[in-house]
DNA sequence: TCTGGGGTCCTAGGACCC
DNA sequence: TCTGGGGTCCTAGGACCC
């Protein structure tokens, strides 16, 4: 049996850990650049605050229901997901960590799940204060859908037995079925499918002709035949991307190349901290696809580097380049980002006849620079192209404070 | 005026190989 | 006049996830 344990509006949760006073208090979080709201109390919600809204388009629903407003502190919730996870695995010898506040479980050989569950949720609200919410059945996707039940039905739900089962999809709306999106919706809304119990009395073949190997994936796992495996060690990354919004467009090359060179260098470090380097980096620039009057613009180029590297003065240069390749006047650009891929081990430097190489040493620039950074703070030693006031910066004007990670916000207790 | 960021998996199609 | 078949690898793009 899985076991998909879920924190209940996670960043929302998380702010309030440390603001005690706004328990019971509607509250938001917004994404970077204080876009939209991506996290909700549950009396935000209430308010009429729905997912993914845009902040300035709710600005008075805020300001009516005095809604408390935070930017996104990634650092605040990547260290209390750590400490949830933690928790979990003293009860879970096998866990798959799935997102920053979601993990399946496995639950082999245990008996009397309506009762062993419960515990196991209590026990991790306790020693984290963020509450959890376990769904438990024979697949993933049945382990995801129980989970969406138990937010209504006391935090837990054990779907142990076909019975239940059939009953827990009877009703079950289509469009919340882990799996289906926007087109797969679209495709089944054209068949007047609008439950989980429909989907499943759909013939096998159907499946295998109208939607790949992931519907047969999913079909299967709604019998509860388990084909999606639990993930126990992830593998190594495919990628990584750094990308951001800009506070106000750029049209400018010069400006351009100085977010880039910040994005290439954030992604060297994140290289460096986990030991990779990439063979290929890809550089995109996007417009505002929301403004139909703006010209758009959405290119993008990939680079082939002659030898893997993690360099920071090497990403940067490239990115540059390959940014001012991509440029066009007359465009209002809103977005940037690069994209590492091919990534290989430090260990396993492949070396390369038509290239200087550094002989597998790490490169000297760049363990400066990481060491005067994790003693001062990110930044204070960086490439001068990336500029001195740069206005196209994020915004974040709620920002709550660093509690567990910076020693200068650690509450103090008089 | 103001609409996030970082991932995964799958498929189709092209290039290339023998 | 008639020009194969079976692979692999890579990339772009779509769909989805949180």
């Amino acid at each position: 049996m899985f076991a998909l344990c879920d924190c209940n509006n996670f960043y929302a949760s998380a702010e309030r850990l440390f603001r005690p006073e706004l328990i019971g208090k509607p509250l938001v979080v917004l994404s970077n650049n204080d876009g939209c709201v991506i996290a909700r109390s549950e009396e935000a919600k209430a308010c009429g605050i729905k997912m993914g809204d845009p902040e300035f388009l709710v600005r008075d629903l805020i300001k009516k229901f005095d809604i408390h407003v935070f930017s996104s502190n990634y650092v605040l919730y990547g260290d209390i997901s750590e400490r949830v996870m933690h928790n979990l695995g003293r009860w879970f010898p096998r866990l798959d960590v799935y997102s920053i506040d979601e993990a399946f479980g496995w639950l082999g050989g245990i008996r009397n799940l309506e009762n062993y569950t419960p515990v196991i949720r209590s026990s991790v609200i306790r020693n984290t204060g963020i509450p959890v919410s376990i769904g438990v059945a024979p697949t993933k996707t049945l382990a995801k859908l129980a989970n969406k039940l138990s937010k209504k039905a006391g935090g837990v739900m054990v779907l142990d037995t076909d019975k239940k089962i059939s009953a827990a999809v009877k009703d079950f709306p289509v469009h919340d079925l882990w799996g289906v999106g926007r087109q797969h919706y679209k495709k089944f809304e054209q068949l007047n499918i609008s439950t989980a119990g429909q989907l499943r009395e759909m013939p096998e073949m159907w499946f295998k002709q109208n939607m790949t190997i992931i519907g047969q994936r999913m079909w299967n796992e709604l019998w509860g035949r388990p084909v999606i495996p639990l993930d126990a060690v992830r593998e190594t990354k495919k990628g990584i991307t750094v990308s951001r919004s800009f506070r106000n467009y750029i049209e400018h090359p010069d400006i351009l190349a100085e977010a880039l060179t910040l994005y290439a260098s954030r992604l060297a470090e994140k290289l460096r901290a986990e030991n990779l380097r990439c063979l290929y980096l890809q550089v995109f620039l996007y417009t505002n696809k929301n403004r139909e009057d703006h010209p758009q613009h959405f290119p993008s180029h990939t680079h082939k580097l002659l030898i893997a590297s993690n360099s920071t003065s090497d990403l940067v240069s490239i990115a540059v380049r390959v940014s001012a390749m991509l440029f066009k006047y007359g465009v209002k650009y809103r977005k940037a980002g690069v994209i590492a891929s091919g990534l290989v081990p430090e260990s396993e430097l492949q070396l390369n006849v038509f290239a200087s190489h550094d002989n597998g040493k790490k490169d000297v620039v760049s363990q400066v620079l990481d060491k005067l950074n994790l003693a001062y703070g990110r930044g204070t030693l960086r490439m001068a192209t990336e500029g001195y006031d740069k206005k196209w910066r994020l915004k974040h004007e709620y920002l709550s404070k660093g509690y567990t990670t910076r020693w200068a916000d650690i509450i103090k207790v008089i």
